[in-house]
DNA sequence: CCCGCAGCTTGACTAATGTCATGTTACGTT
DNA sequence: AACGTAACATGACATTAGTCAAGCTGCGGG
């Protein structure tokens, strides 16, 4: 059974905080709590959606597995995210798995309940078009990263993401592993690596998960200087 | 004003099709219709959505340019398909530009008039979702073979994709020309030149807009096979 | 307390891709 | 028909990222 804390979390989450009360309670009291073991599987690629699920603790990689067995990281989920609404409102097979990437705890809201209570109030539709318009402009903002910055230029925005998220400023910790950062980045960890190195010399130290960015200008000015003027 | 052969496009495309009769014709009559000249621009990045856009005749892309002015393809659509539904629902600015890569005939439904049509049947609300999950999918299945794929193979692939279209099995037309070709596949012109060439060992001959592919399942099997097994 | 493994780093090498320069071809304009 | 331009091809070279191999390191289990 859930936690208060719990739901406090789900109701301030992207796809919930815009619904009025009523509806989130309907919601939150058909749910389903789950915990996951770092590893474990939420659901395949190609299985059939039931339920949207939020993310309330923890860290859920998306992820697609190619023919040959190489593995795209799609998307990394923390707290208050959700991820799979628009298929499951569709009835469709997932196009990607789903794994929990660290000791997660999960809600699952059922999918009927939600196209059911999407007939009542059109205003459930907005709210999941709203995170479904959030993945979509997160893969579009990947899709050009990958075709116009290098692997460090990458890894520097990626920084700097998080820079904005720890109000900290400059000091930040890395969220999730290496090879998983790697993953999400599209390179292979020996690339990651050395990725952090060049980093150096634009005022970028690491230490173990931990990140230390001396100028964060000059960094935001290396992500986005043009490659062939290095 | 559009043509009956126009509408009857429109009708068939996938935002509409599994729409009532009588919302098509609804949304039909208040529809804007417009040519567009190759080149011209539809709408640009970071401008306020008022309309969702379904291509009538002609190539459209939607790109992104980064800080240092390099165009990042994200897709590119032609005849029955539509763009920018989930960011017109939520009057949020374009994440993307789009322009006409050929001459073009483009439907604009006002995005307050699918509004007010979503809050009377919610089923609108599913079609729409419909469209956005199709972008999604195709997002993440670029990002797949943007990162698991070299050039050459995204090439195959995308050759593959003519395949399937166009029923006449090996032989098909390139549907845009190739500085197009490569934005889409995330490489320079130059290389696309080079991606062809190696494709000739695997029975793909390229003439002008004109390929000819020997042996499909060879391609295939070029395309998903290990990068770092050849 | 030591061991072993997974995560991570580093080096040497190779493959892939971008860059720049040059040349060709096709096509619309005058 | 001559011209100019844009698309495309190709060669030489620089940069970037992947591969393979070796070694380091911190943490949990025995």
């Amino acid at each position: 059974m859930a936690h208060e804390a719990q739901k406090a979390i789900a109701r301030q989450s992207l796809l919930l905080k815009s619904l009025p009360d009523q509806h989130i309670d309907t919601l939150l009291s058909h749910a389903i709590w789950r915990s996951y073991d770092r590893g474990e599987t939420i659901f395949l690629q190609e299985e059939e959606a039931k339920a949207v699920h939020v993310v309330l603790a923890g860290w859920v990689k998306l992820f697609r597995m190619s023919p040959t067995g190489a593995e795209a990281v799609v998307s990394v989920f923390t707290r208050g995210e959700s991820f799979g609404e628009a298929v499951a409102l569709r009835n469709v097979p997932y196009p990607v798995s789903a794994e929990a990437v660290s000791p997660c705890e999960v809600m699952h809201i059922p999918s009927p309940l939600l196209l059911s209570l999407m007939k009542e109030d059109p205003e459930i539709g907005v709210s999941i078009l709203a995170s479904t318009f959030t993945h979509l402009h997160s893969l579009v903002a990947q899709l050009e990263q990958l075709k116009a910055q290098t692997g460090a230029q990458r890894v520097a925005e990626f920084l700097l993401n998080l820079c904005e998220e720890n109000l900290d400023g400059c000091e930040v910790e890395l969220p999730y592993d290496k090879m998983l950062i790697a993953g999400r980045l599209g390179m292979k960890p020996e690339s990651l690596s050395r990725a952090f190195s060049r980093l150096k010399t634009v005022g970028v130290k690491i230490n173990r998960n931990h990140a230390e960015i001396s100028d964060i200008d000059r960094l935001r000015d290396y992500a986005e200087s043009d490659p062939s003027e290095k």
